[in-house]
DNA sequence: TTTTTTCTGTTGCAAAACTAACTTATTATG
DNA sequence: CATAATAAGTTAGTTTTGCAACAGAAAAAA
């Protein structure tokens, strides 16, 4: 999920002199960053997987996004209101670069290769970005919990290119996921199951079907 | 919804001699574009207005966007797949541009002024779109029927400024843009005017409440 | 203008989803 | 290792949503 960009060529020679990018690293559970108005943070996360979410005021939380290494986040993506609390917290131990968005988008005049190859690949990653979005959109808009799980395994299953895969997500999660009840969510795998669609142990998950 | 951009100083000198976009006018009804895979296009509302529609094989509709004067769309923003079927349907007379992306994001040797500055807002755009989808994600993301309509509502009240607006959908269209069945949007809607939450007199919305 | 079509508003019933609670696994942590 | 915390799995009861059908209003077409 999130854009995906190659960027390890540039991680170990990362040396951005330039002073306009913070490295910080975290522990699982710590929050990464709170979303603020007019700040414009964009975020690429190094290693590690971040989530992105949304805590509404009946406590219900929703994962807006998942992120894994080289994924971009942050408020620069985002209309900030005050309805709308998004919070990245760790899922695992973590490093995640820090920019503002207007000084990254031009190029660096310190002569660091790192900052000016994002830059120019900008466009790209946005579009990218984009498509992301979209893919979750599409999974969003099916109808009922059992297409949201169909459509989700079948995401990752296209992505993996195997019929088998483990889960990257903890059922709890998948369900804040797909904004779905969890309880409803694991009754629908479970007739899944029965019906001989999709088998699942443990985390691990086999499509039966097609 | 979708990019919002001040093309009209370029519309009204519109003449781009370099042959990578055509111009196109639809009636009510027509379908702009069915999104086709590795071709690319990425299109211009000129004016009028056009829903990206999705029919399931239950044959439930989806409106996945709902695009304005100046909005942009088209399959380079999309992972076409088999299960994935998109239509770009004209919700009232319009004209459209046709480009296709990979000439668009390249600088005109033509000397065109409109195809040049679009390239060069290119970046601007997508992330405006990204900003644009993020806030789709929110509304699909919300809890319930009332949730999803007291965020629509806010969302055009706070880009209209006021209290009260024209809904520039149908019921019908409000439903399938919102992911819920009609006749449950009405009743939660009825449910919304009698606790005095919100007045509705006819396509005019009044918001009560704060 | 008349006719046809689409949209709005409403309802009873059925199906799906949510809530809350609890037990059993599994995974962290002292 | 023992204990605590988190996650998985399950269920009964309740609420919400979807379905289907219909009548009246509004809009479009003839």
């Amino acid at each position: 999920m999130g854009i995906s960009f190659d960027l390890n060529n540039f991680i170990y020679d990362f040396s951005c002199n330039c002073k306009k990018v913070q490295k910080k690293s975290f522990s699982k559970g710590q929050t990464v960053t709170t979303y603020i108005k007019n700040r414009n943070q964009l975020c690429i996360l190094l290693n590690g997987h971040v989530d992105l979410v949304r805590y509404d005021s009946n406590g219900n939380r929703t994962i807006v996004e998942h992120f894994s290494k080289n994924d971009f986040f942050g408020e620069v993506f985002y209309k900030v209101t005050v309805n709308n609390e998004l919070i990245v917290e760790a899922k695992s131990a973590c490093t995640v670069l820090f920019y503002i968005y207007d000084e990254l988008k031009e190029q660096c005049d310190t002569d660091c290769k790192f900052h000016n190859t994002l830059s120019e690949r900008l466009p790209e990653l946005m579009l990218d970005k984009i498509t992301e979005l979209n893919t979750r959109i599409e999974l969003l808009t099916q109808r009922n919990t059992r297409d949201k799980i169909l459509m989700y395994f079948s995401l990752i299953s296209t992505r993996k290119q195997k019929k088998s895969f483990e889960l990257p997500l903890s059922l709890t999660d998948l369900a804040d996921y797909l904004n779905v009840n969890r309880s409803a969510m694991m009754r629908e795998l479970k007739l899944l199951k029965e019906e001989g669609l999709v088998d699942k142990i443990g985390n691990r998950i086999t499509l039966l079907y097609k």
